[in-house]
DNA sequence: GGCAAGGTTATCAAATTGTTAACTAAACTA
DNA sequence: TAGTTTAGTTAACAATTTGATAACCTTGCC
């Protein structure tokens, strides 16, 4: 599955501590961007996806709360951890921030290894842990992640890589609806671009090795597994 | 869908401290349990299981510490988000709790409405289908946006993308008439423009796969549902 | 009857997906 | 390392589904 680096990207108009936060999050094996205001946020954050954005209140062009409100309206950076970052230290920006989708909101100034802390445990928390390396097991299907193989009716089934993400992607929420945008970013990842009618050839590679009806298409929206 | 309230536990060892917690707690629809030191904070814990755990670090008997590290040894409470409170503001017990597993860390003195919205901003991030909540369930009719589909008496209906889409505008809000209008710049938004008998048109789809009486004619004005 | 509003149906165009084959990149093998 | 196999992607075209419209029908009302 994706196993990409964890992007964080980091908004604040002093270019100091851009980079002691930077250099501690590069540390802990992050990937990172950075932007020097709130207009430059939102651009990184449309280009990148990150998982998580630190956020100063106070920035030019944009501030923190602004940048915020904008990304939580966006589905695009719906499991996008926010922190928020800032100076004063009042109770009504606390609360505020929070109330427009941030998840953390720390004060200046900043122990980097606070800060990191804070967000590895966010990290930790929403790692859908769960359901990693677990069996899938369906009526006469199974599907485990750990060895890579389906197995149908006790026939072993080969998938490739691609393949066998995309299924177990699928049939980890049976009955849900993918949207195609999804399925790119959870397989494929966010950076890489590849063509439209790659998702339905791996769809047909999937239903034509295991020759049963598992994945229905929902047209105009996405793919969903129904078994 | 899980509809008990959700159960807190406060582990402190200064009465004030609880009273005040508790009273916004309990304000914001939460079940208070609490504890006066460690030990008790276990058993209480283990008693309940309660979906959030305030533990003061300093308290007689069993620290924070202990009991986060406790908490987190035991499956039982793995779901079990904990917040730990301290009057000690250094780093270093502040990385210990959340390397100890804490989910959060507060220092004192505490503002109850800042508290409560950082349990609140938690519980938020870690609630699993946000989909979820947009089913709709009317008598016999259930509407899935989640996974596209209809169903009817135990019967799966599928709908087309614009079909379904009108459908769930019309259910989202039963009784209330929609205006063609409004219809027509939900459904086909407002750049498209098609003619006057496309909705018409869609809306007796809708009746013919239902085959229920569910979609209203309010005449000279809009369609509502009712059902 | 004439009019207005909506219902119904058939038809066609557009959008979307399915399928196959060819091409490219990566992994494997001798 | 060159040759070989396998996986992944793309392109082209076929098949299918969906959506929009026109034409006509029905109903209620004056």
């Amino acid at each position: 599955m994706e196993t990409n680096p964890i992007k964080i990207l980091i908004a604040d108009d002093e270019p100091d501590i851009i980079e002691i936060i930077s250099y501690h999050l590069l540390k802990a094996g992050f990937e990172v961007f950075t932007a020097k205001d709130g207009s430059e946020a939102i651009e990184k954050a449309q280009q990148h996806t990150p998982d998580c954005i630190i956020l100063d209140i106070m920035m030019p062009k944009r501030n923190g709360f602004e940048v915020c409100e904008y990304l939580r309206s966006n589905k695009q950076f719906d499991k996008t951890l926010i922190v928020l970052l800032t100076a004063l230290n009042d109770e009504a920006s606390h609360i505020k921030g929070l109330e427009l989708g941030g998840d953390d909101f720390v004060n200046k100034p900043i122990s980097p290894k606070v800060l990191l802390s804070r967000i590895t445990a966010l990290f930790r928390r929403i790692q859908p842990n769960a359901n990693d390396n677990k069996v899938i097991q369906v009526r006469d299907l199974t599907i485990d992640p750990s060895q890579y193989k389906t197995i149908l009716n006790g026939v072993i089934h080969v998938l490739a890589k691609k393949e066998f993400e995309l299924l177990f992607l699928l049939a980890a929420q049976p009955g849900r609806v993918f949207l195609r945008n999804e399925i790119l970013s959870q397989v494929w990842g966010n950076d890489v671009i590849v063509g439209d009618r790659t998702i339905d050839v791996h769809v047909r590679k999937i239903r034509v090795k295991l020759g049963i009806e598992c994945i229905t298409t929902v047209k105009g929206v996405g793919y969903k597994f129904d078994y």
